[in-house]
Formats: C-alpha cells, sequence, structure tokens
DNA sequence: CCTATATCTGAACGATGTGTAGATTATCGC
DNA sequence: GCGATAATCTACACATCGTTCAGATATAGG
C-alpha cells in the first residue's frame, strides 16, 4: 500500500530541484528538527529511497537547502540596495540600514528558515569561503557599503578597521536573540541606530 | 534481553537531575540534533519509560538540559569578573571585557551546548523574563558592568542608552558566527577591541 | 504488618533514516 | 527503428526512535 501521488512520467525529471524546494517549504513550516524525509518523498510522489540517489543522506539534502537560502537571502539583500542608488552620502547609509534590516526582517519572517540556517543544522564547509578572502555575496555587499561611507568620510577612522566584523556580528547577534525571544522584537531598530552612532556613521 | 547498566536499588534515587546530567554529557559529544532518550535511559541503567514520570516528553528534558546551561553560564561570568573585582576604571574596563570573553570561551569550548542553548531547541519561555524586566542573571551582570563604566564616565554618553543590546548582540553574534565557522576563530578579539572602541570605553 | 503510593519495567505501536535487489524507463550506437 | 546500456525509481527489510500503557516492584504511613 503505497501513498505515493500520481505521477504522470515513471521519471519525474527534476528531483533534485524539487526535493530541495520541497524540503524548504516543509521546514518553513516545522522547522528543520521535524523535517521527514519519507513526508519529502510523499509529497513528490516519489519513493523515499529516490532521494538517495541524488543526496548521500538526511543532512546533505538539509544543507542543501541551507546554500539555497544563503543565496536568496544574499539576493534580497541585493534587491534591498538597489532600491537606494546614488552616490551621495545619503544613499550610501541608506544601503548600510537596508542591509542590515533586510537580514532581520527575513529572519523574522521565516524564523525556520534562518535556523536552519545558523543552528547548525547544514554543514556547509565555510573555510574554504573564508581562505578565498570571504567569497560570501552578503559579505562582498557589505564590504562594498564601507567603503561608500568611508568614501564620503561617513565612518570615524579609528573604527573603520573594525567595521566590517562589528556589522556583522550586531546584526547577526541582534537577529539571532530576537528570533530566540531573548531580546523584545522592538529593539532591532534600536541596535541599526546604536550601531551606525557607535561606528560614526553619518555624523554631520 | 535488556542491555539496562544493574543498579543496586530498584529506585534510582534521583533520576530527575541523573537524566538532565546525563543528558547534558551526551548531548556535549554528539549535539543536540543526536540525543536519543532511549540511550540517556540505557547510560543510567533505567527503562526509558522511566524518564516520562519526570519529563513530559524529550523536548522539555532538552529545555531542562538548556535551562542548567544558563546558569552555568551565568556562574562561569561572576566567577570571571569576580577576579577584577575593585573600584578603579581599569578593573571596571577588566570586567567588561571578561564577561564578553567568557561568553566567547564557554561557546568554543562547548559548541554543542551552546547550539542547545541558541539553536532552537530548547524552548525555554524567554518572554516573562523579558516582562519582568530581565531578571536574566547574565543580563544584569552586564549592566551593573556598564553602569560601573559610566560612573567612572568611561563611556561615550550618546553611546550609553545602546551599551546593553549592543554589547550583547555584538558578543552573541560573533560568538555563534564563530561557532558556526563563519568567522575566523582569532576575530573575536578584534570584535572585543572594537566593540571597546565603539562605544568610547576607555578612552583616556 | 498491611495498605496505598511512588517508582520503574516490558512489551508494543507507528514512524523514521537508510540500505539492497530488482523493476521500469530513457538514451544512444547501429 | 531496434536493442543494449545506463539512469532512475520502487518494494521490501532492518534497526532505531519517541511514546503509551498495563502491570510489576519497592517505599512510606497508619
Amino acid at each position: 500500500m503505497s501513498l505515493l501521488k500520481p505521477r504522470e512520467t515513471y521519471h519525474h525529471g527534476n528531483l533534485a530541484a524539487a526535493l530541495i524546494a520541497a524540503a524548504t517549504q516543509m521546514v518553513r513550516a516545522n522547522g528543520a528538527e521535524h523535517l521527514s524525509l519519507r513526508a519529502v518523498a510523499a509529497e513528490l510522489g516519489v519513493s523515499p529511497s529516490a532521494l538517495y540517489h541524488y543526496y548521500p543522506d538526511k543532512d546533505s539534502l538539509i544543507s542543501g537547502v541551507g546554500e539555497a537560502l544563503f543565496e536568496n537571502l544574499a539576493d534580497l539583500q541585493e534587491e534591498a540596495i538597489a532600491q537606494y542608488s546614488g552616490t551621495s552620502k545619503k544613499a550610501a547609509r541608506a544601503r548600510y540600514r537596508a542591509l542590515g534590516r533586510t537580514y532581520f526582517q527575513w529572519a523574522q519572517s521565516e524564523p525556520n528558515l534562518f535556523r536552519l540556517m545558523f543552528g547548525g543544522f547544514c554543514s556547509i564547509d565555510f573555510e574554504d569561503a573564508l581562505e578565498k578572502r570571504q567569497e560570501s555575496r552578503a559579505w562582498n555587499l557589505l564590504c562594498s557599503c564601507l567603503e561608500d561611507l568611508q568614501k564620503h568620510g561617513a565612518i570615524d577612522p579609528n573604527i573603520r578597521p573594525y567595521a566590517e566584523i562589528l556589522s556583522w556580528s550586531t546584526v547577526h547577534g541582534a537577529t539571532a536573540l530576537i528570533v530566540e525571544g531573548q531580546l523584545p522584537e522592538g529593539s532591532f531598530e534600536s541596535v541599526l541606530d546604536g550601531l551606525e552612532l557607535s561606528l560614526g556613521i553619518g555624523k554631520s
């Protein structure tokens, strides 16, 4: 008695991608800790074993989901800063804020996906990315954003060397704490205010 | 064929606490996502069902572990700042740094326990703690530490209102990112340097 | 000592991740 | 177009997991 959804063709056609899409939706709804391989397979009308031709085990499927999510987040951030194009100091500052705000809003609207990315579920190898001078897209966005601000003299030069890791750590930390309910929801804008103040961004 | 360890008495005596201790050690070694109730019971020489007289399900056992860990971390932080007692500005600054460093070192030395606390595994209700004006011990330590610094005029007064959430977010964020391998290990001291600089701590 | 209560066991159920052997379909040389 | 080969998927099985429940065992109180 198989409970598979009927399928037109015996071969699915695009299982690898469909598995990630379906798994993403189920994690979104139920959290990564409750993801079931069999449920994903059933959702696609496929037997549980079919999965193993594309991913060696459950962890690597989850890691595939995670990698896709990092790309999605970078896409969102690119869209966000594109809304504030321009060479003025004001625009550069708006881009900086948009980067952080987008990061937080994405996490807030999709807490289960955010937890999948940063809760140790996916074993993406960041080390080689780190050795490749951080070729992560989101990191590069932040770096160029800060360079723009620096060109306008809008960052305290003493703090400039720390601006990347401070911004990254602070925005991620506040986001993670709020998502887990350890800081009140409304405090993120305060964190952004404080962060800009403390980096000397936009002063005068 | 039961694989229980032999026990002298039929009644264990202190199962509730022993369960948490054993579960903590197994999470420490294998990560919260691979914790097995049956393995915990076997480790204590107890049948799996015995567990359910103390915790309604697996999640609540994990939450029990988490609560204990938050207390442990607060203990460590209290010990750490006790090493720098004194009323001087230098001592206050050393305490501030010790708070952050202890937080990070604990996470670095016990990544699986850190992930259990902040990875959404334990469903501790922080909301009532938030409404009780943050009666979390670690938070209070940070607050009094910053008050000491303020008394010495060692914090930029413009940034003072943001000092708590900025410190907390930044230290937690950097720690989480480093534990997950998204920032290099050595960068934490830089984060602390940048954080002190950006808050104007210890300037002159 | 006998009863009531707290504590623990044993067996069972459904569900899960993951192998393996074989069935089904697509692809490509002729 | 046809047949062999490879890609893809299924059916079945296994061990393990969280959880439930009836009943066994030990402790405590009158």
